[in-house]
DNA sequence: TCCATTTATCAAAATTAATTGATCAACCTC
DNA sequence: GAGGTTGATCAATTAATTTTGATAAATGGA
């Protein structure tokens, strides 16, 4: 058995919240996607598993972690669905010298 | 079947080494571990214990994740083992902002 | 030396996450 | 409306990670 938590409140509220964001960054293939996804502007899921050589129900899986985590955001025009990388979230979580493997070297 | 992976070198080569940091970083009770050695120079995995409320065995399963992560370091003295943050690296990997929670304020 | 303390490690069980192939809903064109 | 395309979701399997309690190695003190 194991005693309570700690208690600092500051400490609770803010990790459980990166928690999910480290998950969702912890993945070869996420980081592959997000990768990917900082060398284009909008990539809708057809051409995205093309470019990573992932089938699809695997690939809108590692999205939805990706989307959940608001490491990317989603486009929907029609049918298709047009992904793209959360720079602001990117940068707000990630080293300058990260970032830059994240975001076009312009 | 899937077709091969992309072949991006630069990308391959950097994303694999992240890989292991952030599945480091993954871990609401590991998160809590840097949290609370940030607050103190060196801690003893008796104390750390104590802190975290974590039983002993868990404890050093998740310090080493840890610490083959490189995200903290280790030193023995005698039967002790004094954990402290390695700050060089956090900041490589996190933002200035994301830092703070895990850097004394000072 | 004997005993208590600190910490790491191990094997088994429990939990959580990822992969797969199939199906479904929405949309578009003819 | 029929048929094709895109992408999300589902259930079942497989794989990876975490937890647990026990044990062992190393140290230090009486």
């Amino acid at each position: 058995m194991e005693t309570p938590l700690p208690v600092d409140q500051h400490s609770a509220v803010d990790i459980e919240g990166f928690e999910g964001k480290f998950k969702a960054l912890a993945d070869q293939k996420r980081l592959q996607i997000l990768f990917e996804l900082c060398r284009r502007e909008e990539v809708c899921v057809c051409e995205l598993s093309d470019r990573v050589g992932m089938q699809q129900s695997k690939l809108s899986y590692h999205l939805k972690i990706l989307l959940d985590a608001n490491l990317i955001l989603k486009k929907t025009k029609g049918t298709w669905s047009y992904y793209s990388l959360n720079h602001e979230e990117m940068n707000h979580l990630l080293s300058p010298s990260l970032c830059c493997l994240f975001r076009d070297q312009s």
